[in-house]
DNA sequence: GTGGTCTAGACCACA
DNA sequence: GTGGTCTAGACCACG
């Protein structure tokens, strides 16, 4: 388990190390139950502060992606979202129309787009989702 | 041309407004040469403060997607991107990256991530690309 | 808009915080669209440390109670709970079962916890709820 | 006489065994002279450090819902609380209103607090009082 | 002016 | 050892 973040970027630190572990695991790199870096050791590996680390673990348990607990470490949750359908749905909206007008400004057309999601979803699958 | 923003998104507003204005084109409701509103009428009707719009404006102009006259307003270009191919992809991946990771965190699998996006692209269709 | 908190309680400064503004909401005494007390005012005017309140007003952010926008404040939301609906009623149960496991074991019985709850809600109504 | 705690949830181990037993006292399948499962026992079938049950053991013994007899083990005492009526008070006011605003804020109104007191009362009622 | 991020370092709580 | 809280202070971004 190897994060990596750019500091010269304009995304914040922990926003970066947020969405690393999000991508992990849904890449299956990560499973539910899977131990995160300490705090201290990851905030060593990368060079930034363990505040810094403190702060992404802490946005990620918010999210209910991870549970942190004292003592033991931080750990990969098992369950799925427990937001309301249809904020889930507008979310899911909102991103599909992130890429395809962004994508579209980088010259990219409506086959071209599917194409690069069908690639990515195949290159790499999603895992399997154990509901909660 | 009506352009909205929410306050209350933790997006920052001169960004929900250059998303917007992105937004529009890549609905085909603006096209090459349309004259956006200007700073001051803008700022009035969204109630919003003209320096906002202002930044909005000049990033806008920084990405290419308009291109400020003085005296006579800001036009939306014609042109593509004006990034080399190998960048143009990478941003690409970057965003299809981004919906497939928060997409599987908001409990959506490949298919549903796939036809969000076909119905999107069916709903309201890319414009016809001219090409710079 | 006056928020005290008790350096020597156990319960964290921030948590303490978070509560009394979600206690002042429930009372009525901030209403959707009411601007919360700066980071800096409320930090000098509680004499603890302006991280401190930031770090509150992000888990308010968090919970959906309140949104922060960066140059003008932090505002109440208007919007309800974006939970599902089991996850509601998971949480309202622990809650019930919290109280009545404590009271019971502060030696009340069935009907002086029921007549505490009634004496609340007539004493403080709760303010209408305006549903997003 | 099975307590199981979830080491997911981010309240402290030793915490959820004391309210488990308070929860388990409550609802009158423990009373006063029963003893209690010893540390090393409990330890071993939830699979937690003894420390962690000892510490719980300990915090009850504290409260003065058990009592630890060397050698013998832990038993339930018969008593009610030992505090003073206004702190009693005190605390159910505190219960209530925690009760009142965290269930205001997951969008339930005052009927559905009272009924689902109301519901838990009738369910699971409270074992009669010994009053020490 | 507002909030947001990051660092540094102290001290506490949990297992 | 683990994470959690708090302080202090620098510097950046937004309106």
């Amino acid at each position: 388990m190897r994060l990596r973040v750019d500091p010269t970027s304009p995304e914040p630190i922990f926003e970066q190390l947020v969405f690393r572990v999000k991508e992990a695991i849904a890449q299956g790199s990560l499973v539910g139950g899977d131990r995160l870096p300490s705090v201290r050791e990851l905030a060593r590996d990368a060079s930034i502060n363990p505040n810094t680390v403190a702060r992404a673990y802490e946005a990620l348990e918010a999210e209910g992606v991870i549970v942190r607990r004292q003592g033991s470490g931080c750990f990969v949750t098992e369950k799925g979202s427990s937001l309301a359908t249809n904020e889930r749905k507008r979310r899911l909206d909102a991103l599909v129309q992130r890429l395809v007008t962004e994508g579209f400004h980088l010259g990219f057309g409506a086959r071209e787009l599917r194409d690069a999601l069908a690639e990515r979803l195949s290159a790499t699958p999603l895992p399997p989702r154990r509901d909660s």
